[in-house]
DNA sequence: GATTTTTGCGTGTATATGCACGTATCACGC
DNA sequence: GCGTGATACGTGCATATACACGCAAAAATC
């Protein structure tokens, strides 16, 4: 067997931990959905486009918990590769995302490799532990969102 | 009280998941050492360049479980600020980074407001979630490490 | 009906991250 | 001394992420 780099123990600091897991597992599933051409994030804003429904931005980037601006510049991507469409709405300050047929064809690929390593993955860590994870996303949410916004 | 927004229940994907609190968990670190003007990945290069002495690039992307290209970059800012110094070696093909005075000065503002931070995140999430946490960033960085190279 | 507030979007700017490549140099074996 | 492979860097290209702004239009208020 190849001798593999030794792993340096998890750093002290709370947030550093939480960004190694979280280039390491996105690292993992990236590999995993490779073949199909979409990243992991790209997997996941498809999926919901796909099962919410036309939706707007904002609507989207609550149900994904991400930035408004961000998922602005994603959607982008997956329009320019036409898996989405952005097309305008009765009330034209919203935008209506919605998945093409590329799109869904795109995840058809995509979720059967996902289910691989989302299966290996809950082997590897367990059902306790993925318990935890949950419940760790929800408190620092949690911490996050007070501090967000108070001004006005 | 404000309103505060719902908080969409936990993913089904893991990697979502990571990927959700770690977006979280740095917005808490990045406010809370903002004053210092330190993002929280900068404070955690700096702190590991004035701890394990002058030292390489590859080291440091060693010691960080960082792609050394990422850091490269990450560096750079660093030296753009005056924070650390990145100086030829006797073996030219490597470089010697350091921290400055200025950057020693840099972590000694940060570190208080860390301190504080890190405090909280341990009352608020628990020895027992800690540990949790140190495993699976230890069982992840397993993980992704065999599928890497396997090469010529 | 006019004014103010709220809502929904997109852009500019900046950081973090990773892969594929190319370059230079050391360390070895011959 | 000369290839050869390993080592250490940096860059081009692409994505993900967030904050600060500005713009337009619906909604609420008067």
């Amino acid at each position: 067997m190849p001798a593999g780099k030794p792993i340096p123990k998890p750093s002290v600091c709370v947030c550093l931990n939480v960004r190694r897991a979280s280039r390491a597992i996105t690292k993992l599933y990236d590999q995993a959905l490779k073949p199909s051409g979409l990243k992991v994030t790209q997997f996941s804003a498809l999926m919901n486009i796909d099962a919410h429904g036309p939706l707007t931005t904002s609507a989207l980037a609550k149900i994904l918990m991400l930035e408004r601006t961000t998922l602005v510049r994603n959607l982008k991507l997956l329009e320019n590769a036409g898996f989405i469409e952005n097309s305008p709405s009765p009330d034209p300050r919203e935008r209506q995302i919605s998945i093409t047929a590329h799109g869904r064809h795109a995840i058809g690929q995509a979720q059967t490799r996902w289910r691989t390593v989302q299966r290996q993955m809950k082997q590897q860590i367990g059902t306790e532990q993925l318990q935890m994870l949950g419940h760790l996303v929800t408190v620092l949410e949690g911490m996050a969102d007070g501090q967000g916004t108070s001004p006005p």
